[in-house]
DNA sequence: CGTTTCGTTGATATTAATCAACGAGCGTGG
DNA sequence: CCACGCTCGTTGATTAATATCAACGAAACG
């Protein structure tokens, strides 16, 4: 918790990957926007995509701040959150590989984004991406589906923080998180977990230690059990009960 | 609280409203959707259209049903909401004139909606709203902005519920809707509040008794004055030191 | 190797929920 | 028209959940 002001990070900064050197050999290509283009469309994108990497901790974009780049993250994790003037943080969402930020197209970035922990993704200019999408109803399609899915997700979120309490929120938020990650990768019942309790109690709308003491209970009860840097979930359907509808 | 399961409203039970017999002459034509039209594609519009209106309670769709046609609402008030399997209730938003419902275009609605007095509106058949979108482009665009102004407005609320108390919430409410008010109608000081105690507790994440506490609280310091059906804001400066960030 | 961060656990405080009672308004039916 | 039952909002008393304060060990880090 607590406000951390560091630099937005330039350029040079960012360490320039060389496994993604062009989008038509990229891994997250069937999951992100760039599902909806064709190959020829794919060239033309690749001329204003930058790869980019960056380490944990670093701080991508800032809300409020001129949204000058729409970005999609090819690796690792991203914490999106709000953050109010007394250091009070919520996070909205956490990246991973193959989501996209920026889905609103809206001049000024509306969350903060930071690195949970090593992470890669590309980045366009917002500009160039703005002309694209005016071009091609397909993209704005496809674009407009994401939008539907993040909406429907913050209805879910907005249920779990309004009205579900802390069991339900630590079950429900293993069983949703282990449901995005299995889109990107194969982890039957081990989750990893690379945030901090910190970023799950600004996620959930709780404090580090009743998510500490949570995840405690739930262990104590033989449900999951902890793991350097994880959870694995010993019994899903009882976490699934536990997380309530 | 507790599920109403009532059948959700046919054709019969809907009163046909003779105030809005076309597109053109729609007191809501520059606040919806429909802003983004032309005066040729309004008529392609009317033919689809149907003018509707309901009396308070009515349940205009259920969460997990077909979604049959989209909507706009034209007077009223309508809550959304999403249903936990025992009965508790999280209203995700209060729908007024002007405002959308299916922006998702979804297969199935993804909340409730119920009419919290009397309301008119407008609904298309879904599919024959899809055939537009797909067809013309800036309505796309139109819907996709209008996407993006709710997923903003879902991430405030995701603070506010995650990360405010009670004072906080309620504060935030009354500034929040009156700001959504006051682009429909004249209303400046005098909110008017046509939904439940119960309603604005499940809307906020409390119970009717803490809301009920806290506007006394307001009230009893002076900054609001509470009205038949409605709040007057006695000082708008002090309550949005309340509502905080 | 000291220092800091992180996660955990315990003790206590505080907020909001729950339980309960009551009065006002409203519609219904005698 | 009045009496009754109902819903709604308010307020009080109490409880329960979670936050806060505090301490500690282990891991991470310079």
């Amino acid at each position: 918790m607590g406000i951390t002001l560091r630099e937005t990070v330039k350029d040079g900064d960012l360490i320039c990957s060389p496994h993604t050197p062009n989008c038509s050999t990229c891994t997250s290509r069937h999951l992100s926007v760039c599902a909806a283009l064709g190959t020829e469309e794919l060239v033309t994108f690749d001329h204003v995509v930058q790869h980019r990497g960056a380490p944990a901790k670093t701080l991508l974009f800032e809300q409020g701040q001129k949204a000058d780049f729409v970005f999609s993250v090819s690796e690792g994790t991203i914490r999106l959150f709000r953050l109010l003037p007394d250091g009070r943080r919520q996070i909205t969402g956490f990246a991973i590989k193959g989501d996209f930020l920026g889905v609103a197209l809206d001049e000024t970035y509306d969350v903060c984004a930071e690195a949970v922990d090593a992470v890669r993704f590309c980045r366009i200019p917002r500009s160039s991406f703005v002309t694209m999408v005016d071009e091609k109803p397909h993209l704005l399609r496809k674009l407009h589906q994401i939008a539907g899915r993040e909406l429907h997700f913050s209805q879910d979120q907005m249920v779990l923080l309004g009205r579900r309490n802390a069991e339900e929120r630590v079950a429900a938020f293993l069983l949703s998180h282990r449901a995005r990650l299995s889109r990107v990768m194969t982890c039957s019942v081990t989750i990893p977990l690379p945030m901090s309790r910190s970023d799950i109690a600004d996620y959930l709308g709780l404090t580090i230690e009743t998510v500490s003491r949570t995840i405690s209970k739930l262990a104590r009860e033989k449900l999951v059990v902890v793991v350097p840097d994880g959870i694995r979930l010993l019994d899903v359907a009882r976490i699934t009960e536990l997380a309530g509808g």
